[in-house]
DNA sequence: ACATCTTTTTTCGAGCACTAAAATTATTGC
DNA sequence: GCAATAATTTTAGTGCTCGAAAAAAGATGT
C-alpha cells in the first residue's frame, strides 16, 4: 500500500510539519505571518503553536524591533525555533579531511572539529570507531547537547548500499563494505543517516534561493569528482530511496579514459580535476588517475587555459564535451528548469561552456525546447554543509517533532 | 507553497480516493476486504460507501457465488464500480491508424472505431477537427454516454509542449504546433489530456502485474520508434509534468547515425526498426531513414539474424549496443528494479541481449549493484491501451469523484 | 423447525482538528 | 484618556475517523 489512511492524527502531523517547515524556510515569524505562509487559519496557528511552545520546540522572541518598522496596531510577537530543543551532529567526510559540526535546532553552529584524513586512516581505525571517537569527544565538550542530540548525519562520496547503512564503493579507502552507519547508530543509540555529497548539493541549493525551493534543479559538482543532485518540483530524485545520482560515472565514451572508479569512459574521467590534468599534460587516457589534485594546481590549469595554451584549452574542451553530452543524456530523461555548476570547476565554466553548448545543441530536446540556462556557483563547501544541515534539521522537524502527540486540552478546570 | 493545509475535507478526499483506488486495482470487493486493503476501519468503509452508493458511483453486486467458495457466516456483498457512472473516450493515434474507444466507468469497452491515417490526413483535416468528428460520431452512436462522458484522453508520439495542449514535435505529419488538445477541449466542453505513448507504457505495465504497482520500472518500447516510460516507487517520472522521457532520442554516439528526428546519433537511429534495416543492408548511416517498416519486413530481419547472417546479426548488435549504453546512462541517474522491453523489438531481445549486457557491464553501477534483470514482453498494443484507460479512469476516480462533497447526514429525523 | 454459530455490516458515542466569528490584548495617535 | 488598528485567543460548530457493540444474514446441528 503506497498511500495510507488519513485521519485526524495525520492532519495534525501534516499541519504541524507545515508550520515547522515555514519556520525552517523563512526564519522566525509572527503567528499572523505563519497563517498567511501556510494557509492555516489564525485559530489553528494559535492552537498548534501552543503545543509547540509547551513542548519547548519554539519560543517567543523578544526583539526590540526598530522603531520605524513599527505599525499601528498590536505588535506581532515573532516565534522561532528554541535552540536547545534539539542538536544534530554532522560529519562531512572528504578525501583529505573530516569535519564534525554540532548544530542546534535553530541551525546555529555550536561546535566544530576538523581532522586530517589519509588513505591509511580508515585502515588503522575502523570508520565507525573513528567517527564514534570524534562524536564522543564532541558530546563530552558540549554537556548541553548530551540529552538533546537527535541525529547524526554523514556526508560521503561513493555508492551507498540499498539500505543506507554503508557504502558499496567509495573513492575513500577503507570505507566500502563497512556498515559504519548502523554500527555508529548502535554504539551511539542515535539514528545515523548517510548522504551522498551529490544529493546534498541538490538539497543545499534548494535552500540558497527561495525560487529554487519548488523548482526542478540539476546541480552538478565539478572538482575532484563529478556529481549531480537532482530535484524535481522540490522533490529530491535519483537512484535509490535517498535520491542520489551517479552522474560522474555515467558513461561518456565507451572504452574511453580510465576513471578513478576503475571503469572506462566515465564523465568524471574527463571532467574531474584529475581528468583535466591528465589531458592537459598529454598523459595517456589509460594512465592511472592522480590520487589528489591540489587546489592551486587545478587553478593553474585554469589560468594556463585562460592564457590560451592549446593543450590546456583542449583539456577543458574535453571536460566540457563530457559534461555536455552527459547533460544532454540526462535531459532526455528529465527537464530541470535550472542547471547549476558548483565546486572548483565552476571557475572553469567559461572554458567549458562552448563544448557544453555544442553537445547540448546536438540533442533533440534542446532543439525543441531551447537551450537550458546553465549557471555557475563558486562556493563549494557551503552548499554541501548547508544541504546536510537543512536536510537533517528538516528530518528532525518532520519526522520527530511533527509526529509528537497533541497536548490534551482540559475542558475548563473542573469546579 | 508545495504542500497545502490538511483539513477534514482533504481527509475525506484522500480516503475516498483510497477506496476508489483499491476497487480500481483489485476489482469488486466486499466492504470487509476493502477495510483490509485500505487500512480504514469497517465503520469508515461503510460510511464512505454509503456516500458512493448514494452518488451512484458504485453498486452492490448480486453474484451467485460458487457453492464451495461459501464460508460459514454472513456472506459478503461485493461492491463494484457502477458502469454508467462515467464514460471516457480514448484516442490512440499511431503512424498509420487512429483508434477511438469508448470505455465505461468499470473499464468495459463500450464502442470502438478505427480509421486509417496517412501523412496527408492531418494536412487535409486539422487534427482537432478530425478528432472532433470521430468523437461526435461516437457520442451520437451511444446515447447513454452523452451526459456522462467525463474525459477525452489521447495517446500520441512526439514531444509535448509544456502545458500539454499540443505537440512541439511529432513523427506524425501535421500534428506539431497545432494546439489540438485545447481546441478539442473547447469544442467538446470536456477535459482533454495528451499522453506520450512512452509514458503510457509505464502506466500500462504497472497495471499488468500487481508486483509492479509500487515498484520502479523502466519500460522500453522498441519498434518503429524507441521510447521509455519510467515509474519510481509507483510514481510516474520523467520530463515535464506528465512524466515522459525522450529515451529514443538520447544521444548514443556523437555525430552518429541520422535519426528520423533530424539529429545525429540518437538511440532510435540504431535500435528502431528503420535503424536496424539500414544497418542490415549496409545503407550509409547518414541516409534518410525509411519512412515506415512493415511488420513482416522487420520480422524477416530477425529471422535472417537468427539464421546467423552476419550483416543482420551485426545490425542487431548495433541496436543492442545503443540500447545497452542508453540503459547504462539511465541507470547512472535512476535505479529501477525492473527493466521491461516491449513492442516488436521484444522479439529480437535475444539477438540484442549480449551487446546490451556488454554495455551495462562496463558501467560502475552494474559492477556494484549487479546486472539488472531485463525481460521482454511481446504484446505492444495492449500496454498502451491499458495504460491510457487505467490512467484516465484513475484520473476520474481521484480528481472528479474523490473530491465530490459528502452527503450531509441528517441527525435522526426530526420528530 | 429452531437455536446456535460465524462472519459481515451498521450504528452509536467519543475524540480531534479545523474554521469562522467574536472577544481580547497591546500599541499608536490625538 | 479614548479611539483606531492590528495581532492573538476564545468560543461554538462541523466533519471526519475510530472502537465497541449491536444488528443482520446465512450456515450448521439437533
Amino acid at each position: 500500500m503506497a498511500r495510507s489512511v488519513s485521519d485526524s492524527d495525520s492532519v495534525r502531523r501534516h499541519n504541524r510539519g507545515l508550520l515547522l517547515g515555514a519556520l525552517r524556510a523563512n526564519g522566525p515569524q509572527s503567528r499572523t505571518a505563519l497563517a498567511g505562509l501556510t494557509g492555516l487559519s489564525h485559530a489553528s496557528v494559535t492552537a498548534i503553536m501552543q503545543d509547540l511552545l509547551a513542548q519547548n520546540l519554539v519560543e517567543e522572541l523578544v526583539e526590540p524591533r526598530s522603531d520605524d518598522a513599527r505599525g499601528r496596531g498590536r505588535p506581532a510577537t515573532l516565534v522561532g525555533f528554541a535552540r536547545q530543543a534539539a542538536y544534530v551532529a554532522l560529519f562531512e567526510i572528504d578525501v583529505n579531511k573530516a569535519r564534525l559540526s554540532l548544530i542546534d535546532y535553530a541551525g546555529v553552529l555550536v561546535d566544530r572539529t576538523e581532522s586530517e584524513i589519509s588513505p591509511s586512516t580508515f585502515r588503522e581505525t575502523p570508520p565507525h570507531q573513528f567517527l564514534g571517537q570524534k562524536l564522543d569527544h564532541m558530546i563530552a565538550r558540549n554537556a548541553k547537547a548530551k540529552g538533546a542530540l537527535r541525529r547524526v548525519a554523514i556526508s560521503i562520496q561513493g555508492i551507498l548500499d540499498r539500505d543506507g547503512s554503508g557504502l558499496q564503493w567509495s573513492p575513500l579507502t577503507g570505507l566500502a563494505g563497512m556498515p559504519f552507519a548502523s554500527d555508529l547508530a548502535e554504539s551511539s543509540g542515535l539514528p545515523v543517516t548517510l548522504h551522498k555529497r551529490g544529493r546534498l548539493l541538490a538539497e543545499g541549493t534548494r535552500w540558497l534561493d527561495p525560487d529554487l525551493q519548488d523548482a526542478s534543479v540539476a546541480t552538478v559538482f565539478v572538482g575532484s569528482t563529478v556529481a549531480m543532485g537532482l530535484s524535481l518540483h522540490g522533490q529530491i530524485m535519483g537512484r535509490g530511496d535517498d535520491g542520489a545520482t551517479e552522474f560522474g560515472h555515467m558513461n561518456h565514451t565507451p572504452g574511453g579514459a580510465l576513471c578513478r572508479c576503475g571503469m572506462r569512459g566515465c564523465i568524471e574521467a574527463y571532467a574531474a580535476d584529475y581528468g583535466v590534468l591528465r589531458a592537459a599534460y598529454s598523459v595517456p587516457e589509460t594512465a592511472a588517475p592522480a590520487p589528489a589534485v591540489p587546489a592551486q594546481q587545478y587553478e593553474s590549469l585554469i589560468q594556463r587555459a585562460e592564457a590560451g595554451d592549446r593543450n590546456f584549452t583542449h583539456a577543458f574542451n574535453l571536460a566540457g564535451r563530457a559534461i555536455g553530452y552527459g547533460l544532454s543524456r540526462m535531459l532526455a530523461m528529465f527537464d530541470p528548469s535550472h542547471i547549476l555548476i558548483v565546486g572548483p570547476g565552476a571557475r572553469a565554466l567559461n572554458l567549458m561552456r562552448p563544448e557544453i553548448e555544442a553537445a547540448l545543441s546536438s540533442s533533440l530536446v534542446c532543439k525543441i525546447n531551447g537551450m537550458p540556462s546553465i549557471t555557475g556557483h563558486m562556493d563549494e563547501k557551503e552548499p554541501v554543509f548547508r544541504g546536510l544541515m537543512m536536510k537533517t534539521l528538516s528530518d528532525v522537524d518532520q519526522t520527530d517533532f511533527a509526529a509528537l502527540p497533541a497536548i490534551p486540552t482540559q475542558k475548563r478546570a473542573a469546579g
